[in-house]
DNA sequence: GCGGGCATGTTGTCTGACAATTGACGCTCC
DNA sequence: GGAGCGTCAATTGTCAGACAACATGCCCGC
């Protein structure tokens, strides 16, 4: 068995990860609507237990990327367009853009520090008056102005002198190089707003103007905030989506705190 | 075994799925940060096998909902509040609204049939100049319009007919509940726009004024698109929020791949 | 008192097996 | 000759049990 190469396999991470990293190399190898090998075959191949496989498999057909019939085998979803691009993965405006093949530039940058209020320090689970650091710039492409972010955190998890020196515009890049606190996820909530005075300004737009906005709270993996971000975007210019799936009916609930 | 009730287990939908869901309630139950029961009494307790746990298992793991630590346990996250009410369960507004309390109605209505565009014929997998249906109509809560919602479907996918008798302002509801075709996934879109004319005075607001716009497609298992629909909201009444993981390593340049 | 080995419980992975479902082939009967 | 039906092989779905890897706390020896 272990057909994997031994540095995929003797890695430190765990097997179902490496296994889903494979899998996904097959089915970005089949044509949409393709069949995979069998469960079986594909196990052997890739020097797991079918056990393992069905897991990473399981995790595939729960992102909508496969589809699997008893009796018949399991198919590449015809998928739509920039499936794994959408919001559902969390990463800088710089990678996205990257990612595009859109190189971007970071304009005006500023950087104050200033006391947190009651409710900041409540949220970030600081004492009242411990120190935020609040960074803004301007994200431009192609030289015009085309994002205007805001990102406010305690001071105590980035210096200014650490966002001086590793700061090439974005607070999640710079804490994902650093890997210190580790990050779990980031509730993003999305809405409309019209450009205030000073956002039109560093936009270069009129007052009013139309504006995507993105509020994020990024949590750690302990469940703290570590990050609040504000993103101004012009509509048009990045395209956001997000993959819906079908609610099941039992699904959804009760926590407990019928908070709202 | 057997401990799930006989209408949880005889029921004719993939034991994984009753699992999960059961599984949901467990995880419901159990504070934030609190520990799971074990695997194996999990699986006793749920009467299945431990493999089927496990699949179900993962997928909690993979949304971010539990954490496992080997020799430890499973653990319900902290989470972020309001997390299974985002965008990633793709639910009409009516749903959505009912969930919240919040009651709305259906405003004006129109219903226009035409033969689809060589681009639509495309998108929808039908032939070029086959009919479609335009279903359009404003969502009005505390008797002001709040959102304008446009849906196009074939019209082979849904009949005037059935449109009358059984559109209670929702095409995504009337659908699951015919339950014909299977529902996949909605890639939806997300950006803002100013109010055209027309949409302006559906809504009774200003031209030009600021709107939270989607454009989904709502795609049926076999990967076709069973509905287009555009929607626009009025920001601040529905708070629409997404939860982005930090995505996986494995895209970015493996810088340290010597040894180890 | 203190440190290290060890027992115990947990998740991680593997193995092999059987059940359920599907589609195709071949056979029988008309 | 053709239609219908049973059989069979292939595939996913589920199960049971075992062992490995790991974390934690207890107990024993010093």
């Amino acid at each position: 068995m272990a057909k994997l190469p031994p540095e995929r396999r003797d890695n430190r991470r765990p097997l179902y990860q490496r296994t889903a990293e494979a899998l996904a190399e097959v089915v970005a190898g089949t044509p949409e609507g393709g069949l995979l090998p069998s469960e079986p075959a594909l196990a052997r191949c890739l020097g797991v237990s079918r056990a393992t496989l069905r897991e990473a498999m399981r995790a595939f057909e729960e992102r909508g990327l496969v589809v699997r019939r008893q009796g018949v085998g399991t198919f590449v979803r015809r998928r739509p367009p920039l499936i794994e691009s959408g919001l559902e993965v969390l990463e800088s405006i710089e990678t996205l853009a990257a990612r595009k093949g859109l190189p971007v530039q970071m304009g005006a940058r500023t950087v104050a520090r200033r006391p947190s209020t009651s409710d900041e320090a409540q949220q970030f689970g600081i004492a009242e008056g411990d120190d935020l650091l609040e960074v803004s710039r301007v994200i431009a492409a192609e030289g015009r102005p085309v994002a205007f972010l805001i990102d406010t955190l305690p001071a105590a998890i980035l210096s200014e002198r650490e966002l001086r020196e590793s700061f090439r515009g974005s607070v999640l890049d710079l804490l994902l190089r650093r890997g210190d606190p580790p990050l779990g996820v980031s509730r993003t909530e999305i809405t409309a707003a019209s450009a205030a005075p000073e956002i039109a300004r560093h936009l270069s737009i009129q007052r009013g103007d139309v504006l995507l906005r993105f509020e994020a709270g990024l949590y750690g993996r302990d469940g703290r905030v570590i990050d609040h971000s504000l993103s101004y975007f012009l509509p048009g210019i990045f395209r956001f989506h997000v993959l819906r799936r079908i609610g099941h009916p039992a699904q959804a609930g009760r926590s407990g705190t019928a908070e709202e």
